[in-house]
DNA sequence: CACACATTCAGCGGCATGGCTGAATGATGC
DNA sequence: GCATCATTCAGCCATGCCGCTGAATGTGTG
């Protein structure tokens, strides 16, 4: 998971598909970046491989759709530096 | 930043020095983990270019501590998937 | 000063990652 | 069925990261 939002493309990548509505096919995804879509491709299964994403086909375009819930396990880590030691 | 905290073991040193109060030695920290010193070193300095961690020197040792506030900034990433998109 | 201790610096090999290009899959429309 | 569009798969090369070992820096003790 960290590994995941440790690249910048992939990070904007998530941000972008949240301020879309939460949802976006590959290639609108692959069109807001420079990089060859194939690239953004990769960034896409690193972070369905992560659970931040997932994909469900429809017709012949695919839709990426974010995974919220998978984020707050890292705001779950991130509370445990708010414990008293 | 977000690089600092992709590798498991820097994670495991944030929390082990937390939990510790805090504060511990390079020796201290090292002293837990099966790495060779050496390597923790080079995980020390990746936190610290991160801004997770400070040292001072104190007597023939360093202290390295805590900089919680620089978690918050992940925090505050996250908050944007709070905001309705 | 000499020595021991705590820690870092420098460099090596192996493996993963990130960018690319070129070919393959899969659904649609005529 | 065939051409077409959207997307992925496979492979190449360069770079960076992670583990290690061996030598160097700095600081306290006798």
């Amino acid at each position: 998971m960290f590994g995941a939002l440790a690249h910048p493309a992939r990070r904007r990548i998530l941000l972008t598909v949240h301020f879309h509505g939460g949802s976006m096919t590959a290639g609108e995804i692959a069109g807001v970046f420079v990089h060859a879509w194939q690239t953004t491709t990769r960034h896409l299964q690193v972070l369905e491989a992560a659970g931040l994403l997932k994909h469900e086909k429809q017709g012949r375009m695919r839709i990426y759709r974010i995974e919220t819930k998978r984020l707050e396990l890292v705001r779950d880590w991130l509370a445990w530096f708010s414990r008293a030691p």
